[in-house]
DNA sequence: ATGGGTGCAAAGTGTTTGCAAGTAT
DNA sequence: ATACTTGCAAACACTTTGCACCCAT
C-alpha cells in the first residue's frame, strides 16, 4: 500500500467520522465537513473514506445499499430500522466460536461475520401508537 | 398493492430466479431470461423483480450493493466469498431466539436478522494454494 | 523535488421511471 | 373497457476517476 500523507481534508473526515455515532454515509460525512470547509469536495471526501477504511481507522459497515461508516472498530452485531432506516449498534457480544464453526462446517477460511437485526426502533413504534 | 397480472416476461423472471442457486444479480437474470427472449427490457426484469419480491415469491439477499435474489423463501445465513463474490447458503439453522432475545434487550419491533459470513471459499482457497 | 492529494467535472454502475403502445382480465 | 404491463430511453442516486494544479514530506 502507498505512503499515507497528513491532509487537512483527511484529518476533518476522520473527525467528521469520530464525532458520529450513527453510522454516516459519505453524503453526510460530506455534508458535516462542508459545513467547516466549504471548499472540499466529494471526490475528496470518498476518497479519503476509502484510505481510511483500507488503513483501518473506519470500518464499512453494510446495512443498505449505501456505504455507511463507523468509528467504533470492534466487531458488533447493528440494528436496522425499516421505517427511519437508522442504524444503531447492537446490544450483543461478537461470537468468535460461530466463524470457527462455520469454518469447518463449510470448509471456508472465515474473517468476520455480520449480523444485521431488522425491525422498528422505539421510537418508530411510539409515533405509530400516537399516529392511530 | 394493486392486482397483479400473470405476464408471460413475469414467468420467465420467475423461472430464471428459480433456475439459479448461487443468488443471482438483476443484470444476471436479465441475462438468463434475454436468451430466451431477446425483447425484453433490463426495465421490465427490475420491475417484476420488485413486484415478486412485494408478494413473496423471491427474497432480496442483502450481501453486497448490488441486490441479488433468492427463490428460496425461508430464512438463512449466507457465505460471501471476499476473493470470487459467490455467495451460497450457509449450513446453519435460522435462530428466531436471536431475535426474540434481541426485541427484549433493544426495545426494537425485529422482523428478523441477516447473517453473512465473509471469508474465502474452498475453491478460492484451493486455487491460492495452486498459485503459490 | 517528488509523488501523493485536491477540486472539479465527467464518467460509471446499478436501479428506477415517464411515456405511448400493448395486453390480461 | 379498464388498468396493469411492456419496451425504450432518459433520469436517478451513489461512487469512482482523469486531469491539471497543489502541497506534505
Amino acid at each position: 500500500m502507498k505512503q499515507q500523507r497528513h491532509t487537512r481534508q483527511r484529518q476533518l473526515v476522520l473527525e467528521a467520522a469520530r464525532a458520529r455515532c450513527d453510522h454516516p454515509s459519505a453524503d453526510q460525512l460530506y455534508l458535516d465537513v462542508r459545513a467547516l470547509d466549504d471548499r472540499i469536495s466529494r471526490g475528496t471526501v470518498y476518497r479519503n473514506l476509502r484510505l481510511l477504511v483500507q488503513s483501518g481507522e473506519l470500518l464499512k459497515v453494510k446495512v443498505s445499499h449505501v456505504d455507511r461508516f463507523d468509528s467504533r472498530l470492534d466487531f458488533h452485531a447493528h440494528l436496522l430500522c425499516t421505517k427511519c432506516g437508522s442504524v444503531c449498534n447492537a446490544p450483543l457480544p461478537y461470537d468468535g466460536l460461530l466463524d470457527a464453526d462455520m469454518a469447518v462446517s463449510a470448509g471456508y477460511a472465515i474473517a468476520r461475520h455480520h449480523l444485521i437485526f431488522e425491525g422498528i426502533c422505539p421510537a418508530c413504534q411510539k409515533k405509530a401508537r400516537q399516529d392511530r
